[in-house]
DNA sequence: AACACTGCCAACCGCCTCCAT
DNA sequence: CATGGAGGCGGTTGGCAGTGT
């Protein structure tokens, strides 16, 4: 550590010899990324770290390293065995607490999911397009439902195998794409409880299933249609409950106008658009660099 | 008090990419 | 173009502390 403030980055291979280490470069850089640098924030992750690391985790699935850089303090490792300590449990016990008659393999985590559906040829550049059997579609919603987080199950479908179907729920055939909103982002208020948190608001099991219709993204795409906007214009989310229809210029997952670039198919997905609009959650105590 | 169990976390391992030669 | 070293990354392991029995 000494070495390190004194002489700074350098080749790892030489710090490790020049401070008079017995170890390789490679053991003396992840020791000090890991646990000397002074820059590390220590402690238990509050809860806005949790919810942003849900969030990107979501987008970014398990490049700890990514999620890393936008958690200033938090180390990659750190990350990962709070990933896989805390939070998956917790994910996965809370999606136990609903019937196994569920969905059929209660081993399954949400991302395997997804990867399960991928692997069916679902993608979206397939000729099935996203199409979902109804039993994917139940094993989606399920996980909607089930993972006391619609916002992180949801997300879940935005994983990093996922990049190229971001939302593997757009049916083509409708013009709407359907799906349920994280309570978090539907209302920015905390609670202490992490099901609170996320989300329990399942898509139809309190009744308050909400829709947002976002122009697709495909030449035959129908979307364009609504009040004659252009899909750059703004995006129409339905609430179906109340039937009130509510209109944003922005965007509710912080996404921005990211996926309705002139020439970006769906398959291009702006990742660092998404990423940047991270920053933006309103209830995180600390701005991202 | 002793033992088993569990959770956390630093460290290790193997693979990959990048880059200089 | 092939090769090797360095760095980066994600998955996994092992030790330790805390908790339960």
């Amino acid at each position: 550590m000494s070495y390190m403030l004194r002489n700074g980055q350098g080749c790892w291979s030489d710090i490790a010899r020049n401070a008079g280490l017995q170890r390789c470069g490679k053991s003396c850089r992840l020791r000090w990324i890991n646990y000397l640098r002074p820059d590390l924030k220590r402690g238990a992750f509050s809860p806005q770290e949790e919810e942003l690391i849900i969030h990107l985790h979501s987008i970014l699935g398990n490049r700890w390293s990514q999620i890393a850089a936008r958690l200033p303090g938090r180390t990659d490792n750190e990350i990962k065995n709070f990933w896989n300590s805390t939070i998956k449990k917790r994910l996965k016990n809370s999606s136990q607490t609903h019937s196994p008659n569920d969905y059929h393999d209660s081993s399954l985590e949400p991302r395997d999911v997804v990867d399960k559906i991928n692997a069916m040829g679902m993608g979206v550049g397939g000729s099935s397009g996203m199409l979902l059997s109804m039993h994917e579609h139940e094993m989606m919603n399920m996980y909607m439902d089930s993972s006391s987080s619609s916002f992180s199950s949801m997300n879940t479908m935005l994983t990093s195998n996922q990049l190229d179907n971001p939302f593997p729920l757009l049916d083509n055939r409708h013009d709407q794409m359907v799906f349920s909103l994280p309570t978090c982002m539907a209302k920015p208020e905390m609670t202490d409880e992490f099901d609170g948190r996320y989300g329990v608001m399942g898509g139809g099991k309190m009744g308050v299933e909400r829709e947002i219709s976002i122009p697709g993204s495909q030449s035959n795409s129908t979307t364009e249609e609504n009040n004659g906007a252009t899909q750059n214009e703004y995006y129409t989310i339905e609430m179906k409950n109340n039937n009130s229809k509510v209109e944003e210029s922005d965007n509710i997952f912080g996404v921005g106008n990211h996926w309705q670039g002139e020439n970006m198919g769906i398959g291009e997905w702006d990742l660092e658009g998404l990423l940047e609009n991270v920053s933006s959650f309103p209830f995180l105590d600390f701005q991202l660099q």
